[in-house]
DNA sequence: TAAGTGATCTCT
DNA sequence: GAGATCACTTAA
């Protein structure tokens, strides 16, 4: 049986008393590949108005270091951008084509820009339809993930095996030619 | 396959 | 201020 059946978000909800554990800074601040491996089938939880929803992480997207011609950081630090220059574990959420939130968390050490983007939960594929289902906007921007925040990011005590993690070339990026596009920054949970 | 939408950045 | 660009989605 895949690990996606086993414990879904629902019951997660009546195991959190003795489950319930927060991803610290630490896991952030380390290598933005590894971290990014690491979060496929950690639970993003979304906090609103008191009632908290867990989603089970499939896909996310690594941006990592300066020379990453596909990440924002590329181009040096704009006020837009200056979050992955700082510490690990805050939130980047920016707006593009005019109607999309992005939802990204931050990694690796200050002064090294990088960050990684939420691209699918389980039942939910696509980063903007993410963003918007759980109601994700720049008010969340710089802020760090916690449980303050309404945003954060929790162990579920599921194991993914890495041969059921698929790594592929970035969406969208393609602008950033052939070497950093197809660069298997990309970890998608085929269940 | 292309329109839609608006913030961001790079020029003037 | 103008213009280009954009880590996307949807309808066709």
């Amino acid at each position: 049986m895949q690990p996606l059946l086993m414990l879904r978000p629902a019951q997660h909800e009546g195991a959190r008393v003795t489950m319930r554990r927060i991803l610290k800074r630490a896991f952030f601040d380390r290598p933005t590949l590894v971290v990014a491996e690491e979060l496929i089938g950690k639970f993003l939880v979304r906090e609103r108005d008191g009632v908290s929803r867990a989603s089970m992480l499939t896909e996310v997207e690594a941006y990592d270091g300066p020379k990453d011609k596909a990440s924002h950081a590329f181009w040096g630090r704009t006020p837009r951008n200056a979050v992955m220059f700082g510490p690990a574990g805050v939130l980047y959420v920016y707006f593009t084509y005019g109607m999309h939130h992005m939802l990204n968390v931050t990694t690796g050490p200050e002064a090294y820009p990088a960050a990684i983007l939420i691209r699918g939960v389980e039942g939910i594929s696509g980063p903007g339809r993410l963003t918007k289902a759980l109601g994700i906007t720049r008010d969340l921007d710089r802020l760090p993930a916690a449980k303050a925040t309404g945003l954060w990011f929790e162990d579920s005590g599921v194991v993914v095996p890495p041969r059921a993690i698929r790594r592929t070339g970035r969406i969208g990026v393609s602008y950033a030619g052939p070497l950093w596009s197809k660069r298997r920054y990309r970890f998608v949970w085929k269940a």
